[in-house]
DNA sequence: TAACTTCTGAACATGGTGATCAAAAATGAT
DNA sequence: ATCATTTTTGATCACCATGTTCAGAAGTTA
């Protein structure tokens, strides 16, 4: 799957980071480009912000083929790999939450995009790296969720991508509470 | 701080749950009254969103005023508690996300609301019960970001209420690392 | 140069938002 | 019950973003 670089889609991420509810104009003009043009391409301003959508998608579906389908030899260097890689997606994703939610079948997406962080979490889960006193469902949702999480600290300011990565994958690992050392190498 | 139930707000989360983009007229139809009287209340639409926003916060900020301000003593039974009146509130806090999330005063309101819960993460990462190696506001983060993805499970039908609240927790304090008992009592 | 595709600007219809206002309905006080 | 005040209502209007259509310009490929 190729993620075509849209003079388009990338202004309309700018403008739209700024004021949600710009004009197609707006964005048109952001890009260079005529209203129309936009419309040739996308039929609708629903289109737009869906491919936006799934632009991002892609992007994190492309971080998530990194993680190796056979042993799980290193989990938590994988998981950190990820995690960083990651970490750049921030400000792309926040078309994900903003979006007409509805019934769209971004959901859908979702599933496959996530597909091999799952899997490569039910795994470690069946060979007793991760607790199995949870559903494996929740173990991604739980993950997604500090990525989230992460992102909005991110795009804050509050946090570096780097420190961001490795927070997410500590908490997520070995939770809040205190204890004398991190599962996670620093 | 009274939080007063309006006809207008109760449609409104009703029909902009299943259509985001529905228009004040179907609103108004399903709060059986006038496109005017709307108007005359909430000047503008945004505004409109802008109150549910505030309202899920005030009911958030509600369950969190019941957090002690004194000593820990129970810390673990004290977040369940939170955690578990939380849990309700999922539905409305869908427009916190969906909302145009600009520069407008939300944040403001965020800081307020979860105040009592930083205050007590804070105090007891002092006393030694939660890690002091992550900054507090990361812990307030993580914290709020796995109770967003449970909130999600829950619309999703894939998650009951009190099974949430213990996931949230229990990952919160434990993180999914296998270890042989739980934190917190089941 | 010629065939073809994409982009563009203009014009138009549609529909939701927001404002205005006088009449109607509801509320409240005496 | 009467009167005064407030709220709601329906109707009308202007405005603007969306979406459509289309002929011509610009760019591309052969």
């Amino acid at each position: 799957m190729v993620i075509k670089n849209d003079r388009i889609l990338e202004a309309a991420i700018e403008v739209l980071a700024i004021r949600p509810n710009a004009t197609l104009q707006s964005i048109a003009n952001a890009a260079g480009v005529s209203r129309t043009t936009i419309f040739n391409r996308y039929s609708t301003r629903e289109d737009l912000l869906a491919a936006l959508a799934i632009d991002a998608l892609q992007r994190i579906g492309q971080v998530m083929q990194g993680i190796p389908s056979g042993e799980n030899t290193h989990f938590d260097a994988v998981l950190m790999e990820i995690t960083r890689g990651l970490m750049p997606l921030g400000p792309r994703t926040t078309f994900l939450r903003i979006l007409p939610g509805q019934a769209n079948d971004l959901d859908a997406h979702w599933e496959d995009v996530v597909t091999p962080l799952a899997s490569y979490i039910g795994r470690a889960q069946v060979e007793g790296l991760l607790r199995a006193d949870q559903p494996a469902r929740w173990l991604v949702a739980s993950y997604i969720g500090l990525l989230f999480a992460a992102w909005d600290e991110i795009v804050a300011g509050e946090l570096g991508q780097v420190q961001a990565a490795r927070l997410v994958v500590d908490t997520w690992l070995s939770g809040v509470t205190h204890r004398s050392s991190s599962v996670v190498a620093t």
